[in-house]
DNA sequence: AACATTATGTAATAATATAACATTTAGAAG
DNA sequence: CTTCTAAATGTTATATTATTACATAATGTT
């Protein structure tokens, strides 16, 4: 189970915005959203963010600087990532899959390293996109 | 195989320093350190870095924003990369491992999509680190 | 109440990346 | 060799993404 977190104020703002818009979203277009509702300083955003991301509520999708909320409810969700993502609409979603992640998780090589986390994109056109 | 390209003038100069220092490099770091041959602006590194990672000789590194020679000389590595990414030192490494990479190119879920390309990073504390 | 931790507010600035436009170089085609 | 085209370069300006520094306020713990 994933512990409770109780958000701040702007830990919620942010949160709220990212999750209805249902996809990635960028930092600065979240800052124009949340203007109205007093967050009018880019560090606002990022700590909000930050914290976020920590607690595995939402991700930061690394090669589009962009941040999605969580779309999966089981543990370790934030330190083992995978997305989908469509190059021709920007479409993300979160990839879902235990044997995936049970695989990748369990990954060694003979480098001797232990890997605590790990973030997956895959790239794509997505149904919409490959039938045009 | 890898195709043969032939590397411009300032794909040359660039591709050179990142190969040489061995690990993955910022792109103002690189414009620090090019200033002497002529080149000048970002958009010439930045024009540099894009062929080069089209072509497959360096990878960008999305957590970190940097750039990395391709450690790999099988074909296809461009659309399929796996790095592992010490957390303490920020040592990257490129991975090859076949199993891996058979694994995740062929991995198709649910969603209709077929992935072209992928890319991965393993974050943990490489061997050097652990033992500090 | 005292203390520590977390969150907030604000301004300035750093770091990363692209747009727009002019010119040059290198290949391919005739 | 000449013409055409694609790729690469040069230059200036600007857009986008993210952090530093410092002051204050709210929250949780002992
Ligand atoms: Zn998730
Ligand atoms: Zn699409
Ligand atoms: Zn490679
Ligand atoms: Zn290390």
């Amino acid at each position: 189970m994933q512990k409770e977190h109780n958000l701040s104020k702007n830990q919620k703002i942010i949160f709220d915005l990212i999750d209805k818009s249902g996809g990635p979203m960028k930092a600065y277009s979240i800052l124009f959203n949340v203007q109205k509702k007093g967050i009018k300083a880019p560090l606002q955003v990022y700590r909000a963010l930050d914290k976020l991301v920590e607690i595995g509520k939402i991700h930061k999708i690394e090669s589009r600087n962009a941040f999605i909320a969580c779309q999966n409810s089981s543990c370790q969700v934030s330190k083992a990532t995978a997305f989908s993502i469509c190059e021709s609409c920007e479409n993300v979603s979160e990839i879902s899959n235990l044997k995936l992640s049970k695989y990748l998780s369990n990954f060694s090589d003979n480098s001797g390293m232990k890997y605590s986390k790990y973030n997956l994109e895959f790239f794509g056109l997505c149904k919409k996109c490959k039938s045009k």
